[in-house]
DNA sequence: CAATTTTGTTAGATAAATCTAACATTATAA
DNA sequence: TTATAATGTTAGATTTATCTAACAAAATTG
C-alpha cells in the first residue's frame, strides 16, 4: 500500500503526464513543492514499489498499476468534492482542500455510499471527469470559450483551473457549470470576450479568463 | 500542530487517565501497540509541545491544552461515527475503524456541518457523548445491566465496548439504544440476567454481556 | 528486608521523507 | 562546436517514529 506522500505523488505524475506518459524530475519537483534531490529518490522508491519506470537522466512513467493506483486516488478526490457540494452543501470554491485530505482514507465502503447516494455522478463540481472503479478515465473534449466566436451560444461545461481565487471570480459573475453564455462579440487587441447569460446583459471575461473555461458548443 | 501519532497518542492519554489524570508509561505502549521506549521517546516529545507533564519514573498527565486538543478529536471521531449511521446508512460495528482515520483531517467546517446536519447530537452511535466545541464531556452516570435486579425495567444507552465482534453479537440478537429490557431474573451462580424486550420473550445475557451494557433505570 | 518482578530509561540502530552542497550529464545557444 | 544553462544525481545531514538490547528504579512478595 502506498504512504500518502506516495499517493500524492502518483497524483502528480498522473496529471503531469504528457502524451508519451513521460514526466521529467524537475516538473515534478515543481509540482510537488519539494528539491530534485528529494524527488530523485522518491521515484527510485516508487520503481522498487512498481509504480513507475526510472532510468537514470530519463523522464519517469508510470506503470499501468501506477495509473490505475493514481486514477483511484483521483476517483475518491473527485467523489469526495462532489460529494461536499451536493449532499453537504460546501461551495464549489471550498472543497479542494478538504478532498486534498480525505482522498487518502482508505475505506472503500466510505467512497462507495458517497457513490451511491450521489447516483454515481461522472463529473466533479468543476468539470472532471471521476474515473471509474476500474480507474478508467472518459475524456471529454471540451472546446476553450477562448477558441469561440461571436454569435456561438455555448454551455459552461468544465474549467481548466480550479483554485480559490478563480472560483471566487467566477461566483462574483454569477458563473456557474451548465451556464449557457452568448458570445456578443471578441475583441481582436486583447482576444477578451463580451458574453450575455442569465440577466447578465453584457459581461466582458479577458483572455487570461477564457482559457480557463471549457464550453460544450450548443448545436 | 499535532501530528497525526501525536493525535493517537493524545487520545490514547484522554481515555486512560484514572481519577488523578495520570497515565503509566506501560499502560499506553499496551495501548498504542508500541514498546515502552517508544513511549518514552515520544512522551519527551509530547512534553516538548506542551501536551503534558512528564518526569522521570512518574506517570503522565495531560495539559489542559493536551487534553481540550484530546477530547476535540474525540469529538471529531464521534460526529464522524453519527454522521456514517444516521446520514450514510452505515451500521454502528462498521463506523469505528473508518471514524479513526477522519478525526484525523483538518477542517473545521468539515465537522461543523456534519455537526448541523445531524442537529448537533450530544452521543455518538454506541451511547458515548460527544464532546461541545471547547471540547467539554458530558459525563451521563449509567448504570450498568450487571448491577440490575430482577424485575427492574431499563433502557439500554450505551456500551463500555464497541468492539465489531461485540456490536455484531448485540446485531444478532436484535438489541441496540433505546431498547427497553425487562429483567425477568438473574442466576446467582453466574450472574447472568434473562430478559425480554421487542419480540424476544425471554433471552439470557452472560455477566461478560451484561457488564458491557449501560442501562437508564425506568423510574 | 531481601529477592524477584514489573516498570521505566538509555543507547544505538533503522526507515521514511526531506534538505543543502557539490558534482555530472544533457540540452541550448552563441 | 564549445560555452552556458538547465536538468539530474550523489553524498551527507536532519527529523520523526519506530525497534531491540542492556540497564536502572520502583513495586511486590515471600
Ligand atoms: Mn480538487
Ligand atoms: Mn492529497
Ligand atoms: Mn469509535
Ligand atoms: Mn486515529
Amino acid at each position: 500500500m502506498a504512504s500518502q506522500t506516495e499517493e500524492n505523488y502518483l497524483k502528480s505524475l498522473f496529471n503531469l503526464a504528457n502524451d508519451n506518459n513521460e514526466v521529467n524530475i524537475s516538473e515534478l519537483a515543481t509540482q510537488m513543492q519539494v528539491s530534485m534531490p528529494t524527488v530523485n529518490s522518491m521515484v527510485k522508491t516508487l520503481q522498487k514499489n512498481g509504480w513507475l519506470i526510472y532510468e537514470k537522466y530519463k523522464p519517469v512513467t508510470l506503470t499501468p498499476k501506477g495509473k490505475k493506483e493514481a486514477a483511484l486516488i483521483i476517483r475518491k478526490h473527485r467523489l469526495t468534492e462532489m460529494f461536499l457540494v451536493n449532499k453537504m452543501g460546501f461551495g464549489w470554491e471550498e472543497v479542494h482542500e478538504i478532498a486534498e485530505q480525505v482522498e487518502h482514507i482508505h475505506a472503500p465502503k466510505f467512497f462507495e455510499r458517497m457513490d451511491e447516494m450521489m447516483g454515481f455522478p461522472t463529473i466533479d463540481p468543476h468539470g472532471s471527469p471521476i474515473p471509474d472503479k476500474q480507474g478508467r478515465i472518459q475524456e471529454i473534449n471540451y472546446l476553450s470559450l477562448s477558441d469561440c466566436k461571436a454569435g456561438q451560444t455555448v454551455i459552461l461545461a468544465a474549467l481548466t483551473n480550479s483554485s480559490t481565487e478563480f472560483l471566487e471570480f467566477l461566483n462574483s459573475r454569477n458563473l456557474s457549470l451548465g451556464t449557457e453564455l452568448k458570445i456578443l462579440s471578441k475583441e481582436a487587441y486583447d482576444q477578451s470576450i463580451v458574453v450575455s447569460y442569465l440577466d447578465h446583459s453584457s459581461e466582458t471575461l479577458s483572455e487570461k479568463v477564457c482559457d480557463k473555461l471549457l464550453v460544450k458548443l450548443l448545436e
